[in-house]
DNA sequence: GCATTAACACAGA
DNA sequence: TCTGTGTTAATGC
């Protein structure tokens, strides 16, 4: 899995370069948690391309009568990059997951013209869009191999890891997600998160309220992780 | 036995 | 009052 491990690491050294400077102009436009950014088929006509910046968003489908988690975004990712090329809007409703999510946007038409006429803001794309691949192709890995409170464990590593800020030994993720937004991720019931994590507060593995989450100890949750080369052996990607 | 879901209670903003 | 969390019981696989 080395191949996936450099294209995360040389798209995050590359995200103040070329993509950023494509959206620099764009207005920065802020969310809170819950409020909707786009609608694909309502913006079917005069689409955008966004980009994230701050905070994390959630691209979801109604499906049966069901909101389903399609692919979620943190900052440096593109957002309906499909819109650039005619594919055909899907039903999908994207919306900010953070206290404060912030995106820039510009017209799918721009951003094509963009990306065609700059080889390296090309390759830039590419690789951005190579490792949001990469990311669904292993969370649904981790959907089909793993039960389901190692989904969630593991979910908190990639998650504290790629969003936490180190504080001495432990790490804080502020702002913390639901435990109903965790479930969707990890593709598990809200009540099965709550006693994952209740579980490894009791232990003092982490803490947690409202508004954050402390891993105080790192190695002891990757121990939770049964003992597969696939998920502990390898260090985890940014989430 | 494991996992999900519904239902209800409670706390805090 | 609303949203998020804690808990239990019922249900399905």
């Amino acid at each position: 899995m080395m191949p996936l491990d450099m294209i995360r690491q040389e798209t995050s050294a590359e995200r103040r370069s070329a993509i950023t400077s494509l959206f620099e102009n764009a207005a920065e436009e802020t969310f809170r948690r819950g409020e909707p950014i786009f609608s694909a088929s309502a913006s079917q006509s005069f689409p955008y391309v966004y980009l994230v910046s701050k905070g994390m968003v959630k691209l979801i489908s109604l499906r049966d009568d069901k909101f389903h988690l399609e692919d979620y975004f943190q900052r440096g990712e593109l957002i309906n990059y499909h819109a650039a090329f005619n594919w055909p809007a899907k039903n999908q409703l994207a919306e900010s997951m953070a206290h404060f999510t912030a995106v820039r946007r510009i017209p799918a038409a721009s951003f094509r013209e963009a990306i065609l006429g700059d080889f390296s803001l090309f390759e830039e794309v590419s690789r951005n869009l190579a490792n949001a691949q990469c990311r669904i192709q292993e969370r649904l890995f981790r959907v089909s191999s793993l039960k389901t409170h190692h989904r969630i464990i593991d979910f908190l590593i990639r998650h504290t890891l790629s969003t936490g800020r180190r504080v001495g030994f432990e790490h804080v993720v502020r702002p913390s997600l639901t435990h109903q937004e965790i479930g969707a991720i990890a593709g598990v019931g809200r009540q099965t998160v709550t006693t994952v994590l209740n579980e490894l507060r009791r232990e003092g593995i982490i803490h947690f309220n409202r508004h954050y989450l402390i891993v105080r100890d790192m190695d002891k949750l990757r121990l939770k992780m049964p003992p597969s080369p696939s998920n502990t052996e390898r260090p985890p990607l940014s989430r």
